[in-house]
DNA sequence: GATGAATGAGGATTCATTCAT
DNA sequence: CATGAATGAATCCTCATTCAT
C-alpha cells in the first residue's frame, strides 16, 4: 500500500528531475518526452500516467522556481529598507544564477507568450515580485523610515526592471557575467542614490 | 522589365507581411511556412524563392526593427550626458513602444535562444546598445564631463539592463504601463541620481 | 508478454520485408517510407521507430547478404590454391545469383556512393573479400604451395577484379547469364593460368 | 543570323559543360538544373530551352564517353593480337581514368537501371565493347593467328568482365589506385597467359 | 532565344499522445 | 501502476518544370 504509492511517488520524481535537468541543458524547445523518459529510466507512457501534457512538467518545474525567495527578507528587522531591497535584490540575483540560463530564459520566454509556451508557467513569479516590492516600500513608508512623498508605484517599477533587466542581460549575454555579483553592484551604485533623496535622516 | 522585377518585389513583401502579420498574432513557435504561404496567397515554394530558410524572413523582420534608434542622440551636442543618456533611453522606449509588445516579445525570446530560434536574429541590436552607452559615457569622461573614476562598464551594465527590463517587463505586464512615459521616470529618478556623484561641477 | 514482443518483431519484419520487396522491384532511388509502410500495412512514424533513417533499412537488407559467402573455403583444407580459389569464386557468384539483380544492382550502386547513398552499406563486402583472397594467397605462399616470387596484391586485385567484373557485367547485360556457370568457365580458362607460372611442382 | 545560331550553340555548350563539371565533382544524384545553370551563368528557364529533360544533358555527356575508345586499335596492324587486346585494354582504363570517379561511378550506376537513372544512358558502350572484343578475337581466329578451338564468347565475356571490374574495383575503393597501371598489369599477368594456349606459333 | 518568377507535388523526419497488455 | 508499440498530423525543405514577358 505505503510501498505503492511512494514507488509512485518515487517515479513522479524522477521523470520531474529528468525532465529538469533536460531543461536546463537544452531548452524548452529542445524538450521531448521520449528524452524526459529515456533518462527517468521510465517507458514513455508512464509519462502520461502522471502528466496529463508535456507542458504539464514544465509547470511543476518552473512553479516552485522563484517563489521561495526572499522570504528571508522578512527576517531582516533591524536592517534599513536599502539593506531590505538589497537583500531582496541579492535574493533574485542568487536564484537567478542557481537556477541556471536555461531556465530561466525559458521562465521568461514562458512568462512572455502564456499562449504558446508552457501554459501552466504564469506570472505568479511577477506579480509576487511587485507586491513584495512595493510591500517593502509602502513599510518603510509608513513606519517613518522613507518620507510620504516617495512615488511607491514608479520606484516599485524601476527597482523591479531593474532586476528583471540584469537577468535578461545574463540570458542575453549569454553568461557573460555572474548574476550575484551584480546584485552587489545595484545596491552599491545605484539603490542607496535611488532611495536617498526619501530617506529620513533620524531613521539613518 | 519593371513589371517582372516589380512583381517580384510584391510577392516578396506579401510574404513578409504575412509573416510578420502571423509573428505578431502567434509568435515564432507557431509560425509555418504553409500558413504564410496561404496568407501571402502564393506558392508554398514560392517562399523559399525568397528565403533559404524560415528563419530568414524572421530575420528580417526583427533586423532593421530597434536599429536605427538613436542615432539622433549623437547630434545633441550641446546637451549634457545625462540630457544624452535619457534621450537614448526615451529613443528606445519609444522605437519599443512602436514596434508593439508582440514584436518585442518575439524579439526577446529569439534573442535568448538563438540556438532553436530564428539564427539570424543575432545579438546586433544588443551589441549595438551596450557599445552606444558606452560610448557615450566614455565620451563624457574624455570630455571632462564625468570625472575619471567614473566605473564605465558597472554604469553601462546597469544603464542597459534598466532599458531592457522596462522593455521586458511591459512584455510581461502585458501593456500594463507605457513605455514612453517609463523612460521619462526613468531619466527623472534614476538617472541623474546615479550620475550626480560623478559629475564635474564646472561642466554643470 | 511474448505476444507484445513478438508483434513488434512482426511489425519490424513487415517494414523490412516491404522495404526489400520495394528495393529489388524499383531500386533505392524509387524507395520511400510511405510506400513502404503503406505496403506493410502500418503507419508512416511506425517506421521511425525500427528505423533512425530510411537508409538504415536499406542496410539492414543489404547487410548478410553477401557476407556469409566463403567461410566454407576455409574447410577447403585438402583442395590446392586453385581449387580453393575456385570454390571462392563459385561461392560468391552463386551467392550473387541468389541474391538476385536487383540487390546486386543496389548493392553496386550503394557502395559506389557512400555520400547520397545508404551510409550505413558500406564496403565490408569489398573488404572482406580483398582481406579473404589476399589471405588464401599468402597462406598459399607460407605453405610452399605457391613460389615465393608470386605478386600477392597484384593477384588478388586481377581476381577480385574479374569476380565484381563478372557480377557487374551480369548486371549489366541484365540476366544474359548464369553467374553459377560464369565461375566455372572462370575456373577453368583463368585461374589455373594465371596461378600456373607460381606453382611449386612438389605441391602438384 | 549565324550570328544567332553561334550564340545558342555556346549557350547550349556552357549548359553541358557546367553540367560536366557538376557531375564529376559531385556525381548524379546531386546534380540540379539550378547548380548547372548558375555555373553555366544562364537563366533556369534556358536550360530548358535546349534540354526537355534535366536526364537529357547527362545523356548527351555519357554518350561521346567511352565510345571513341580504341578507334586506335584498328590501327595496330602489325601487332599480335595479344598486344592489340593490351592496347584496347589501355584504352580502356585511360578512358575511365580521365573521365574520373565521379563520371565512371555515374556511368556504372545509369546502366545499372536506366529506370530511375538518366533514361538516354543506355547500354551502348557496353554492347560496343562487347562487339569490339569479340570482333578483336574473331579476326584473329580468322587470320589463323589464334587456334579455331578459341572459345570466342567466353574469352570474350572474361576480358570484359576484367575491365569492367577494374573499373568498378577502382571506383568503389575510392582511388586506390591508377587505372592507367593496372591495365598494364592485367597485360603483364592475365592477358598472355589467357591466350597462350590458343596461339598459333607460326604466327609469332 | 532568354529570362526568372512561380509552382506544387513529394519526401524525410519529429513527436505528442493513445491504448492494449 | 507501468509499459512500449503504434499512430499520424505537422512541418521544413527540394527541385523539376512551366510560362508569361
Amino acid at each position: 500500500m505505503t510501498t505503492r504509492k511512494e514507488r509512485a511517488r518515487q517515479t513522479r520524481e524522477k521523470i520531474v528531475r529528468a525532465a529538469e535537468e533536460l531543461l536546463k541543458v537544452r531548452g524548452f524547445a529542445a524538450l521531448n518526452v521520449d528524452d524526459i523518459t529515456k533518462i527517468a529510466g521510465v517507458a514513455k507512457g508512464t509519462f502520461y500516467v502522471y502528466f496529463p501534457h508535456k507542458t504539464d512538467v514544465v509547470e511543476e518545474i518552473c512553479r516552485g522556481y522563484f517563489q521561495n525567495v526572499a522570504l528571508q527578507v522578512r527576517s531582516l528587522r533591524d536592517a534599513d529598507i536599502a539593506q531590505r531591497l538589497g537583500a531582496y535584490a541579492a535574493g533574485f540575483m542568487k536564484a537567478v544564477q542557481c537556477y541556471g540560463i536555461h531556465i530561466c530564459r525559458e521562465w521568461i520566454r514562458s512568462v512572455l507568450d502564456p499562449a504558446c509556451a508552457p501554459e501552466g508557467v504564469d506570472r505568479r513569479k511577477w506579480r509576487f515580485d511587485v507586491d513584495m516590492l512595493r510591500g517593502l516600500l509602502e513599510e518603510a513608508v509608513q513606519g517613518g523610515e522613507l518620507k510620504p512623498d516617495l512615488p511607491v508605484d514608479t520606484l516599485t517599477h524601476l527597482l523591479i526592471s531593474q532586476l528583471y533587466g540584469m537577468m535578461l542581460c545574463w540570458c542575453i549575454s549569454d553568461n557573460e557575467f555572474r548574476p550575484e555579483e551584480w546584485s552587489d553592484r545595484f545596491s552599491e551604485f545605484q539603490l542607496r542614490l535611488i532611495l536617498a533623496p526619501y530617506m529620513n535622516d533620524n531613521k539613518r
